[in-house]
DNA sequence: GATCAATGTTTGACCCATCAATCATTCTAT
DNA sequence: ATAGAATGATTGATGGGTCAAACATTGATC
């Protein structure tokens, strides 16, 4: 009755494609990809409100929230509330949290060198294109 | 320090994609696309196993009971103990279930009519491509 | 200047996935 | 025939995400 059609097939290989990627990066870097994410920015920017850091992931600010808690009980990440905004509560990476950067960029360096095997530069451009575009379309959702 | 890499750029917008995907599915189909995978393969084959079924959808095993708990709650699915082998559970679409698939089919179509804006069918194919590699480079890992 | 809207963060309830452990059943090999 | 491995399903613990509701703080308006 149903052809594989080529979205489907995009689809179901999105899911499975982001387990797969999200086990796999938590398990050999010891972080997940999302608080490995964090602290990336943080490292960027010297010191960050929670909103910043949501709207520059994309995900939710309760997600945000927890995951700074955990990175903060880790000793990675430090918080402090604004003093000319009481509402915001300053982030911003800990020594610790940056000397464990450079660990989890090298996890990370392996783990795409596996992933893109087989891919030229020009075939990831386009992938990084097709997605970008896909993703502006999945915001006006 | 870090130029963003077409892969970082991938691997991030993969996760975005799926979590947007995802929500957005549940939301208007008002069933998960994990769940909808399982009928749709229950339509296709008459009986099946959870085995097969976890085999086919690529997802976990405890998923696939879970799942299939709700469905059953739900009166789409109906289990029964295999007689040959009374370790398997075969699982079936039920009238109720297959009456819905319909509707799910036809959302489903929707998005991805969204999603895939702007991508003709060419493209389409030539990513459903690359992504089919990078599944087989990460079932490696 | 009091009120009401907007903003930033947090919490609670939920969904979906993983892994590890358990249990029952079947298979195998001695 | 029975002990032990393999298989299929389930459950519990955990992690990551969403949404909605709460809360404090700041801003804007009358």
């Amino acid at each position: 009755m149903c052809p594989v059609t080529p979205e489907t097939s995009i689809l179901e290989r999105l899911q499975l494609l982001n387990n797969r990627i999200s086990t796999a990066f938590s398990g050999c870097a010891g972080i997940s990809a999302t608080r490995f994410r964090l602290l990336q920015e943080l490292f960027a920017a010297e010191e960050v409100g929670q909103t910043a850091l949501q709207k520059s992931l994309g995900i939710d600010g309760a997600a945000v929230t927890r995951h700074l808690k955990q990175l903060e009980a880790k000793d990675f990440v430090s918080r402090r509330n604004c003093p000319d905004d009481n509402r915001v509560t300053l982030v911003h990476l800990t020594e610790r949290g940056r000397e464990h950067i450079e660990g989890f960029v090298q996890e990370k360096s392996r783990l795409i060198e596996d992933l893109f095997h087989g891919f030229d530069a020009e075939e990831r451009e386009r992938l990084a294109n097709m997605l970008e575009r896909m993703q502006r379309n999945a915001d006006t959702l």
